[in-house]
DNA sequence: CCTCAATGTGGAACCGGTTACACATATAAA
DNA sequence: TTTATATGTGTAACCGGTTCCACATTGAGG
């Protein structure tokens, strides 16, 4: 690999010369420029971002921390967050916590050690010392922090649209799934869809989940149908266990909508292919990422930050495990 | 940020010393290390990874570059390899590469401007200089590439088990879906099922696409049926086309498996939570990435390789788009 | 008691960039 | 003509580690 003083002995000038055409800082000569120009073409150079890393004690790579990618909803947030880095020449290290905050710990210590210019994760923990102590800026991602930067989608609305909903299409034996309790997410979710419901003096179940997984969502679906064989609507905590939900449902033979409304969780891509399609609660989450992007690239070049949390709206988005709404008027 | 001269100051002893305590290298004195360990935890001190990998050339980094991780096959093979990487102390750079060269060309680039020590790589052209010039040790994951490292499972036989299982089962109005002509695997598929059902002299449609992104496989399966409205076995490119003709199927009323047989290809996490569930050709995402990150390990630790190229089985995994095939004795 | 190998430690060069500073030259203003 | 300023370039220190080499010191073997 050619070295900037390979460069500049090729073009015959001083090392401080060719970094400054690398850079465009300072005064060069167009001639010498030139030169500099040719001579890194010839010799294949491109600067070692080690090197410039190590003196500037900046690299051009960000931290990227999700709970778990396997997760669909996750692939679309860091597809967010890596096509607006790339647009803008920053490159990612990632690691899947497993919402585990050893392997956090140990992921935010790498990306320290590797001088990254910011971090963009989704913890439960954004108060613990591992956050405070950092001197990285850091923007939380699907989640929030008060007053430091974060970028997510509220969730309690969600689950307060999707209790409205479930109501005004006449359910009236809900079951709603409480998510993990660790993730916080999942929890504003729950609250939202139980205040409305206690509010609203509709009947309704919980059963309570410890993950997110694709293994583990079907045995809690069995365990739903097992408790509760006759909810009419199942508010899930996201688009996975809605999935195992409906098809439980439809291996017990029930009709769904008809017999069974579900009202899933994120709008992972699956749901629309679904059969029926999943009715859920649409969270951006290719825009959560690349707006979490945008904010942390803001933070990084010191500009000015109007607004430090930004608060994305969840959608209702109808489709066919829900029956359509009696039109009034 | 405590740097190792603050150690050694601190402690009473050299860099030198500090250097070899941290690294277990040459001798120290069982009081020196002591000191020195102490003066490690008191200043919260951790080695500078930028520096260590410019002296040594050499980061603890590896370079993983996907297709698109959007595409739920992936999230499986990424986890695959971060997980066995994370356990041997290497950390991830990732890139979406959208199988466009130019993409693939600035992620190598950056990989060997990092130092990486390795690189993980699905790339449609192992061939081209981009990988041919890269002095770095690369795998080829879910790709081949002759006599060069690479882990794979074997499309063409998966190919042909799927045509052959969709004869057995009674299919006679075969469509085949052709994935996108530039992705190496989809083709070999492609071909392994074409070929049985040539040799086996068997009638079928080809339906030619040219992604793998959600958004379109619903346009094909509309374009499969008006094409071939009488198809009764669609042999799919991958899973997410295949939950798409699914769909797509149960919405024109047809009834599966009886009336048509479904078989996709990869398995991802959400096939066995379709309605009906998904009969498909299972490739082995995770390990294939943990496969992959070992061989990459081991290569890089310089350990003498008996194989190069890793093929791992896929299997038929039957479930409920295809029909139970007659005992026979 | 002498010699040599094993043990223990420090100084300084090195990795490949960036930049402060010194120094020269050219040009414009006084 | 003198002086101040803009332009152009090179030398060397620096970033924070690692390692080569030189230089003790200690203990075993002859």
């Amino acid at each position: 690999m050619a070295t900037i003083r390979d460069v500049a002995k090729h073009a015959g000038v001083s090392v401080a010369t060719v970094s400054r055409v690398l850079n465009e800082t300072g005064y060069v000569h167009e001639d010498t420029r030139k030169k500099v120009e040719t001579a890194i073409r010839e010799l294949h150079y491109t600067p070692n971002e080690v090197a410039r890393s190590l003196y500037k004690r900046k690299s051009r790579l960000i931290g990227l921390l999700l709970p778990d990618i396997t997760n669909p909803f996750f692939p679309e947030l860091a597809r967010g967050v890596e096509d607006e880095m790339q647009e803008n020449d920053f490159r990612i290290i990632f690691g899947n916590s497993d919402e585990n905050m050893n392997k956090e710990k140990e992921y935010i210590q790498t990306f320290e050690q590797n001088n990254v210019v910011g971090v963009i994760a989704s913890t439960n923990h954004p108060d613990s010392d591992t956050y405070r102590k950092l001197r990285i800026p850091v923007v939380f991602l699907d989640r929030t922090a008060d007053n430091r930067p974060s970028v997510y989608a509220d969730g309690r609305e969600g689950g307060k649209i999707a209790a409205h909903e479930m109501i005004a299409r006449g359910s009236r034996q809900i079951t709603v799934m409480q998510g993990p309790k660790h993730i916080r997410p999942a929890q504003d979710r729950y609250q939202g869809a139980v205040d409305v419901l206690s509010e609203q003096g509709v009947p309704f179940n919980v059963i309570m989940t410890s993950s997110f997984s694709f293994t583990e969502a079907g045995i809690w679906a069995k365990e739903l149908f097992e408790q509760h064989p006759y909810t009419d609507g199942v508010i899930a905590s996201n688009d996975i266990v809605a999935t195992a939900v409906l098809h439980e449902a439809l291996r017990l033979g029930k009709k769904v909508p008809e017999d069974l409304q579900i009202i899933g969780f994120d709008d992972i891509p699956l749901s629309s292919l679904l059969t029926p399609s999943l009715t859920t609660i649409r969270q951006p989450a290719y825009d959560m990422g690349r707006t979490a992007a945008r904010l942390l690239i803001r933070i990084i070049e010191n500009e000015n930050i109007d607004q430090n949390t930004i608060q994305l709206p969840v959608t209702f988005t109808e489709r066919e495990t829900t029956r359509k709404v009696e039109q009034h008027g």
